[in-house]
DNA sequence: CCTGAATGGTTCCCTGTGCAACCATTCTGC
DNA sequence: GCAGAATGGTTGCACAGGGAACCATTCAGG
């Protein structure tokens, strides 16, 4: 009935992967929800959509590059939201093999549904924290993503 | 060719949810990597044996309760940690449901392994942050998983 | 005790997604 | 111009994971 353990104190409560993980998925699944029951979107639908309610137009190549999803997650979503009417696809002329992607009257119309309740979501979340805590927050988060970017991390054995 | 846009301005790149679960997925991605390319291990694996680490001994549940996994997802996660002789289950005489779940020497010692390299990785990562930031990052994150857990955040309309 | 509810775990089914292979088009170098 | 690389996008395959149904055991109430 030996005990055995690593020679590393370890404690993956303290570990960031972990704890930025188990947070985005509470997030996740709750707001998943949210999309998923009222109006049957997938996360990756969703966001096409918010881009496309930017940017007015978009390529799926451009939604790739935004939101990092893989490129046949985007194909996906897309083909599904084509098919429902909440988005257009028209040829691109200078490019044959790209499409323009954009917002349906349909489209919109949803989204003025659901962007408020998004919006009122992340509004109770974040009451949870002062204004500085928020700006730090975000500030931490966009540094990370940045080394990230820059590979900074990559393979630290070599 | 008109452009249809919701009423409410939104940007989707400053909306908490979608950034950190953006961030988390990055992150998660590469460390995935690690653990997949080098150990053939799950995230959820790896939470297992990481929790094993730290607390000897521990019940399918309690695993649940400390990562908020699946108990699905737990399950075989603990099946294959076993298969491979990592893990050690041995019936609860308290109760007859419930399974000890340990570290066996060779779990111990593939964690001896791989916990520097997964601190290593964290460490590299986390130079991009000063100590405050770090701090403020942790408990900003702290404070949104209490108020998630405290069901504060829930159907904002009712 | 004995019945019904609750609990720890496992399994089944289905969906979303990553990866790799692929097609069509466009770009590059010669 | 033309062959080969690169690029935008789609599709096939395999797999991890969520939800619900399920089994066995334990607990609560009469």
């Amino acid at each position: 009935m030996t005990h055995y353990a690593s020679d590393a104190q370890f404690d993956l409560d303290q570990f960031l992967p972990y704890r930025l993980n188990r947070l985005a998925d509470q997030i996740s699944e709750q707001l998943a929800h949210l999309y998923e029951s009222s109006y049957s979107l997938t996360i990756a639908q969703w966001r096409v959509l918010a881009w496309l309610n930017q940017c007015e137009v978009l390529t799926a190549k451009q939604i790739r590059d935004a939101t990092r999803m893989d490129k046949a997650r985007v194909s996906r979503a897309v083909q599904v939201l084509v098919d429902r009417q909440l988005i257009s696809r028209s040829p691109d002329q200078q490019d044959q093999r790209a499409h323009h992607l954009r917002l349906t009257e349909a489209g919109c119309a949803l989204l003025n549904q659901l962007l408020p309740e998004a919006q009122a979501w992340e509004a109770s979340l974040l009451s949870a924290l002062s204004g500085a805590e928020r700006g730090a927050l975000l500030k931490a988060m966009a540094k990370l993503e940045d080394a990230l970017g820059q590979s900074a991390v990559v393979n630290p054995a070599t």
